[in-house]
DNA sequence: CTGCCGATATATCGATCTGATATATAGTCC
DNA sequence: GGACTATATATCAGATCGATATATCGGCAG
């Protein structure tokens, strides 16, 4: 049995509660899993069909008029493999801040100059958070709890990361400014 | 002229103090900057040829006894295109977790099995938190301001979502106990 | 001084993933 | 009838990871 990749499970997660398409698949990821483990067509196409041939999905057409469309449900050996998964220790943790990165080399910048990094990804922090606030403000109570502790942890990680800024700039101003302290 | 990507600028940035290795490059890597950029041997050597070709570094053989070896400075250019993209607006924000992947799918486990999710992130967490620390504890009061200011970042992330993970611990267990609350 | 191990140094490769683009059809609005 | 958006699938170049291969060097145990 060769190994899923993490997305793999996304997929089956997301098409374990409905029957979905692949564009629906990406939709869903991109108002939900996006923020912590994202997706794109690239992946999920032939990812579906490759959980087809290892029998954890079924597709059925489903065409809406003249357009095709296929859709997808778990099977018992899909619940069974998104199980074990769930029970394997996590073993992925990634993070690409390029503003970080950016702020790690301020130095080959003029002095002040780093303030407007922070700034920046103040900026877009805040922009998220207001993304994954409107999101929560969509879901009902229907849900299950996890995706909501998810997104909530989502929303505060964001205000977090926007607070950390806002004190870095302080600092870096207080740091760059003539010293003048009086006696 | 065509645009580097990220990890060209973190090279760039690495070898405008010192001349490095590609070996050396990827040892400050894996030390500093892999926490919010990683970068691999796959990309480091390829991408230092590039930048060679590109007249943004130099490389001359230095080698040790019959061990070829050759180090990487900067030019001007060099410098010039680390300080144009410094200046540019960040672009790339990701982020890949699978414990809160997994955290969003555990309704399909019993009761009571996403607290060992939540649990694993946490372990996860600290550790990072203490190799961050045990970085800082190495590094004297030599390096410019901002790569420990990034440094304390990382360090009050880390402690910030391991702290997290306990509150959504109790969370979950205080909604999966039976409600027992007396009058 | 020999043999082994770990560090230094470079290179490569399959698999994964992104972001963009291409191709159709369906529905809506003017 | 035309413009526009949403639905739906597919593909591809380039970035990246993680692992592995190859080789030399230095140190140290026996």
């Amino acid at each position: 049995m060769e190994q899923l990749s993490p997305t793999a499970y996304v997929i089956l997660g997301l098409v374990r509660n409905e029957p979905r398409s692949g564009y629906e698949i990406k939709a869903v990821v991109d108002n939900s899993t996006r923020f912590f483990w994202a997706a794109s067509y690239g992946q999920i196409y032939p990812e579906l069909k490759h959980l087809a041939e290892a029998g954890l999905v079924i597709g059925s057409d489903s065409p809406t008029g003249g357009r095709r469309r296929t859709v997808y449900e778990i099977t018992a050996d899909g619940e069974e493999e998104l199980r074990a998964w769930l029970r394997q220790p996590p073993h992925t943790f990634e993070m690409r801040e390029e503003g970080l990165l950016k702020l790690f080399f301020a130095d080959a910048l003029p002095p002040g100059e780093a303030v407007a990094i922070v700034r920046a990804m103040r900026a877009h922090r805040l922009e998220v958070n207001a993304q994954l606030r409107s999101i929560e403000a969509l879901k009902g109570g229907i849900d299950d709890p996890y995706p909501k502790i998810v997104l909530r942890g989502g929303i505060e990680f964001t205000q977090w990361f926007a607070d950390w800024c806002e004190r870095m700039e302080e600092e870096i101003l207080a740091a760059a400014a003539p010293e003048e302290r009086s006696s």
